[in-house]
DNA sequence: GTCTATAATAGGATAGAC
DNA sequence: GTCTATCCTATTATAGAC
């Protein structure tokens, strides 16, 4: 996905970005996500995500056209976070080694950025309105490109016929679960956080339950 | 689950029910629902819910003490709606047909409550606070004891030794998946909207990944 | 660049006429 | 039971002093 062309539509009418306004900008988007995380994008108030930098509301509005802005700005933020790992998996790589690395790259995104996966959540279950300006036509592609791959391991019997697109959704949803429902997983488990190890072994299961799953047979040892 | 139980939650000064009450409560809570799902608690407003009723919004505060006991009114009917079969499954039963039946079942949920899947997607997101104080306690131990049956059945033998609750998460995270982020597959796919015949292929995919993920076989036919 | 003060509006909630 | 009018607070946003 080219996320770089898209940073102007955070903000249109962005200042040239002094070290001091660099700074400011970071700490504000920062504090913006707890809050965009907790409340998406209606339920948060600036006046709060102001009280949580140490700024003045009024400051937000100098580094950010309005709250719109801000949020478009963390928006690409996130979008920018994305591994790219699998944008480059081809027809020729091993596919129980691809799917086994891009699942754990993407449970490594659920545990190390939690709160991005959260905003990404609720703006899809919001709609995706925020979502649709910056990715629309290239991620339809990117996605049949992906998907396509998948369908050459099949065709080549490399894997069982599953449907690509499917497989997609299950392991976007499988990992992306451990972020986006952590409180749910904490209440029903009993623990109070979820920590390093959590993730390893939610890692481990979803790699052989989908790698079996799709009549693959996991690598020996990973890279 | 016992939900019966937690109705006074919803509205502690619960007048009895007449017959206009009653619809109009109803009417009220539909169109929150459609709020609520897309913006969340925080993120929705009376106002605008008295307006998709076409009521004056001090109408909704006749029926509903507050906006939280509105909210929580939706919430616990959002709880009764859930299917309850998986409750009654145990270390007799055949775990292909078992699980198969579960994934069907929740599917279903998917297509046939999307708003009300989102809501409570929102609130685990949200971290859930608003749920805790209706489920808290007894949830833990039922999830306890659904791992437990899978549990048993690896114990037997019956199926790979997987661990329950990571079995448990996939299969939610994986049939929720097409209700709450229904307007990214839309947008992958080139969808305007996902239609019966999308869930049940999508159904059958997650039954035939898990299963065999599980070194399970699926059962000949469903019955 | 930064902040106080303030405008203008939307939000939740209630009083009280009907 | 229903609705208008209203209160008060929170909210987005801006003006303008420093």
């Amino acid at each position: 996905m080219t996320v770089e062309v898209l940073a102007h539509i955070a903000d249109p009418n962005a200042k040239p970005a002094g070290r001091i306004r660099q700074k400011n900008e970071q700490a504000i988007i920062k504090a913006a996500e707890d809050e965009f995380a907790k409340h998406g994008f209606k339920g948060t108030s600036m006046n709060t995500i102001a009280q949580s930098v140490g700024l003045p509301k009024a400051n937000l509005h100098y580094y950010f056209s309005n709250k719109l802005g801000l949020y478009q700005a963390v928006l690409v933020n996130i979008l920018e976070l994305w591994d790219n790992s699998f944008n480059t998996v081809s027809v020729e790589d091993d596919p129980a080694a691809a799917i086994a690395r891009y699942i754990r790259a993407k449970m490594e995104f659920s545990r190390r950025h939690p709160k991005a996966s959260r905003i990404y959540a609720m703006e899809v279950i919001s709609g995706g309105e925020h979502l649709s300006q910056m990715l629309d036509q290239d991620y339809q592609a990117w996605f049949r490109g992906r998907a396509a791959v998948f369908a050459a391991w099949s065709a080549a019997g490399k894997m069982d016929p599953v449907d690509p697109a499917h497989l997609i959704f299950l392991i976007w949803s499988g990992t992306q679960h451990y972020a986006d429902f952590a409180s749910q997983i904490c209440r029903v488990t009993g623990r109070s956080r979820l920590v390093k190890a959590d993730y390893e072994e939610a890692t481990e299961q979803l790699i052989t339950i989908i790698l079996k799953g799709c009549g693959l047979t996991p690598p020996a040892k990973d890279a």
